[in-house]
DNA sequence: TTTTGAGTTGTTCGA
DNA sequence: GTCGAACAACTCAAA
């Protein structure tokens, strides 16, 4: 009888376009097995929100392969204990897994492929996860690139061949090891369930995952140049968290992007525009594959000298959306109510951070890992570090967002923020964005006691923003220095 | 090796 | 209200 082969899942939790699970299933029965690392040895402990989406995301897997025959093996601890234990129980003589880019990943990959050979099996590593391998695009000396433009140009100048291959026919054994209960994880908050109306609002899971996307490409990308800078009306894909969890492969997203492509040739230029934006996903993850120190060290050296300062009751505002600037706060409280934020307020609301806030991108890093369904290592902390001008290809440190010209000109009617702030609901446009410039009479008819139901803003724009540029100039002199 | 052109997402100021 | 220029040089990537 064929030993069977282990499927290890992790950032991969589907069972079409999966060459890793094409290639196990070839070889004989599958037991595919989903491991939680919370012991905080090696990987970065979820946040409560990907917890959140994890919970869901395993359960429709779980069933998936339960119609297919199978099942889910659900074990938590250090994957190599793990798999060392399944590899005995089962006479399994192989791991096959999709290969992860996380900065502890290697390591990780590395120590796997030593107990597999240890117990006379092998370990293969399977793409599926990006697009580009990061060794497959460098510049022309060999070096990975720095700048996006011109690494978006080499990856779209090698085209992806292959379609999306289909799920397999998978055999399975006839004896299966034990498996935890998912609910033992807890993954779902309780006590207060701040999760609760969740579900109504996304549907984790590869069939939420494909929804999104034929809903996203036949209603939504004509329109996404625009559309995506305006968090009032619904131009983007809110595929983020299904990519992040694997649920969909970006190979089928870049398929079905090519398919409207050809059919729809006016919207050509949109789709190119969305995915330019799964290629800043790609360019993420092979910056943190380079430089695994992403997530706490700065890209350029020279901001390790940058005056951050501790302003512990500014963040706890910024984190509660208590700011006093609308469209900062509106994208707050989004963020904390639906595990969401739109990408234009992500922009906003880490400026403000960073630079009204002087505030250490980390604090936003870590709030927004808590908090987000779609938390990355990757796509997080590189675009923290590119609002905080650290990052690569960043926005100058200069570039300072006005966060009332901003809520003036990407949500001029107030929607998104009358949605998410509705204390200043009843404010007339042209003061919502700027509620202490209102006439006391304006503030009144609409309800608003400013420093009593919505706070004065807890910094002066121009004072803040004078501030910034004096911290930037200090960090050169310091590099001008040294 | 040297040179050259270019670089996601902005703001402010002054004409 | 609208427009162009300045903002700060610097580093990257390719010719």
């Amino acid at each position: 009888m064929t030993a069977p082969t282990l499927y290890w899942y992790r950032h991969d939790l589907r069972l079409s376009d999966l060459p890793g699970l094409v290639a196990a299933s070839r070889r004989g029965p599958v037991l595919p097995v989903f491991i939680l690392d919370d012991t905080e040895t090696r990987e970065r402990p979820l946040g409560g929100a990907s917890r959140w989406w994890l919970h869901h995301s395993l359960q429709s897997l779980q069933s998936a392969l339960q119609d297919a025959g199978g099942d889910l093996i659900l074990r938590r601890g250090k994957p190599e204990a793990i798999l060392r234990t399944l590899l005995e129980e089962t006479g399994a003589d192989a791991i096959y897994a999709s290969r992860q880019y996380q900065p502890w990943s290697q390591d990780l990959e590395q120590d796997i492929k030593q107990l597999a050979e240890d117990a006379g099996a092998v370990f293969k590593r399977f793409p599926g996860t990006l697009l580009y391998e990061p060794e497959a695009v460098t510049t022309g000396s060999g070096t990975p690139f720095k700048v996006f433009t011109p690494f978006w140009r080499a990856c779209l100048r090698q085209p992806i061949e292959n379609p999306p291959v289909e799920q397999p026919k998978l055999g399975f054994p006839k004896v299966w090891p034990s498996s935890e209960p998912l609910d033992d994880w807890q993954l779902l908050p309780h006590s207060p369930n701040w999760a609760a109306s969740w579900s109504d609002l996304w549907n984790p899971g590869s069939n939420g995952a494909h929804t999104a996307l034929k809903l996203f490409l036949s209603e939504r990308v004509g329109r996404y140049a625009e559309g995506r800078d305006v968090p009032g009306e619904t131009f983007t894909s809110k595929l983020s968290p299904h990519l992040r969890f694997g649920e969909i492969s970006p190979r089928q997203i870049w398929w079905a992007a090519k398919t409207v492509k050809r059919d729809r040739p006016a919207d050509s230029e949109a789709v190119d525009k969305f995915l330019s934006e799964i290629g800043w996903r790609e360019f993420c993850h092979h910056l943190v594959a380079q430089f695994p120190q992403m997530p706490e060290q700065p890209f350029n050296a020279k901001f390790a000298h940058f005056p951050w300062g501790e302003y512990p009751e500014a963040v706890r505002a910024w984190q509660k959306g208590q700011t006093g600037y609308p469209i900062v706060d509106a994208g707050m409280r989004e963020l904390w109510q639906t595990g969401f934020m739109h990408n234009r307020v992500r922009m906003i609301v880490a400026s403000f951070l960073c630079k009204h806030l002087l505030s250490h991108w980390r604090e936003g890093e870590t709030w927004f890992w808590d908090c987000l369904l779609d938390a990355d290592i990757a796509a997080n902390s590189c675009s923290w570090q590119w609002v905080a001008g650290s990052g690569a290809d960043a926005a100058p440190y200069f570039r300072i967002f006005n966060p009332v010209a901003q809520g003036e000109k990407f949500d001029k009617d107030g929607r998104y923020t009358r949605r998410w702030v509705p204390e200043l609901a009843d404010l007339p446009d042209k003061y919502l964005h700027k509620p202490w410039e209102a006439p006391d009479l304006v503030l009144t008819a609409a309800g608003v006691r400013l420093g009593d139901n919505y706070p004065q803003p807890i910094v002066d724009h121009k004072t803040a923003r004078e501030t910034a540029l004096a911290a930037y100039a200090h960090l050169k002199a310091v590099t001008a220095e040294a």
